[in-house]
DNA sequence: GACCCAAGTCAACCATGATTGACATCTTGC
DNA sequence: GCAAGATGTCAATCATGGTTGACTTGGGTC
């Protein structure tokens, strides 16, 4: 939903032919379906339906199911957020994040379910390299910096995702010792990640 | 392949047809095949075609694709070879392992892909709840034993999937000082993971 | 050898879902 | 107002793949 983009108020006209507005309109629907059910699961009439259109319309403005993906899974993700994050706060404040159950749908887990569905499809996989690289990688390379870089931050993104899917399975919230033994051990694991090599 | 499972060897007759040994063809391609494609990608006609029989044996042997996968799921973990592990080479043994290329259909990834592909089909994420219980967690504290080991195996199984993840999508094997750091971060967290809690 | 049942084969059936082209309708420029 | 192109709709088409039932074949028993 949200199809009104707020682009160009300039033209008063509340044209309701608007290209632009269902194309966005098909892009967020898209996200959703595809982050909940995955590539194959997710199907484009489900999509259209949720944005308002017809199936034809996907086609015509993005070309197939495939490229519509792409599109999903580069819109998906946001790196720029890692930038606000604090370098001596971060270890703890993601595990505290971890600890905590996962609320379905929820924006965070959004991208991230994205991935986890995109990783273990076989059709998508080949496409997620690419993503990876560009939006996950790269950006946690540079907030790491310093040497080695990009080796930590293989290992910190692989870290990173475990979690986020064993979040994903977790059967019931953590409480207690187990919760806070859990938080320790991953605010340790987080740290010595961070930490430059020596 | 390997069809000719060598039970029952004292009856001399090569009977060619075979119920047990067909059923036990079918699982065994069907292992293969969920572990490689997922649940969805698999299909019970080349599953049929690999176990060197026709479609509608399935259906009389295991009912559905549904019964088929669970079967195979079943019998696809070995958690019992964590047992053989040396605590004291674990750490470094799994990271060399988790640096090295994955070899699709190589027997020690096999069960674990296997885990992986079940996240990616609604149909099957319900099973994997489960089968996570069961043959990743239990096993894993057990082997950890000490304190707080439930604990520590959500983590420890959480870290270890992250790195199987990012095997699945590496897109080139890790080498030389890349190779080398990521070897020796990976070890340290396997190091952290197993040490007693303090 | 005749017979019966398990084991295996074959050819449909059916649902799903992506793709496609023909068609309808709105918007805009003239 | 009116043509033309953009936008949206509709109903096939097509491929895939699980499911099913009728059929054939083999192999052991009487």
């Amino acid at each position: 939903m949200s199809a009104t983009t707020t682009l160009s108020r300039e033209r008063a006209a509340p044209r309701r032919r608007d290209a632009e507005a269902t194309r966005a309109a098909i892009l967020e629907a898209a996200k959703t379906h595809f982050a909940r059910s995955g590539y194959d699961h997710a199907a484009l009439r489900d999509i259209a339906a949720d944005a308002g259109c017809d199936v034809a319309l996907i086609k015509r403005y993005f070309g197939g199911k495939d490229a519509l993906f792409v599109e999903a899974l580069k819109a998906s993700f946001h790196p720029d957020r890692l930038r606000e994050w604090d370098r001596r706060a971060f270890p703890r404040d993601a595990a505290i994040m971890l600890a905590n159950a996962a609320p379905i749908g929820e924006e965070p887990t959004h991208s991230f379910q994205f991935l986890l569905r995109t990783a273990t499809s076989p059709t998508t996989a080949p496409l997620l390299n690419l993503a990876m690289q560009e939006r996950f990688l790269a950006p946690i390379r540079d907030w790491l910096g310093g040497e080695d870089a990009p080796a930590r931050a293989r290992v910190m993104a692989a870290v990173y995702i475990g979690f986020l899917v064993e979040r994903l399975i977790r059967e019931k919230p953590l409480r207690g010792r187990e919760r806070d033994v859990f938080i320790d051990r991953v605010t340790a694991i987080f740290e010595a990640m961070i930490a430059p090599s020596p």
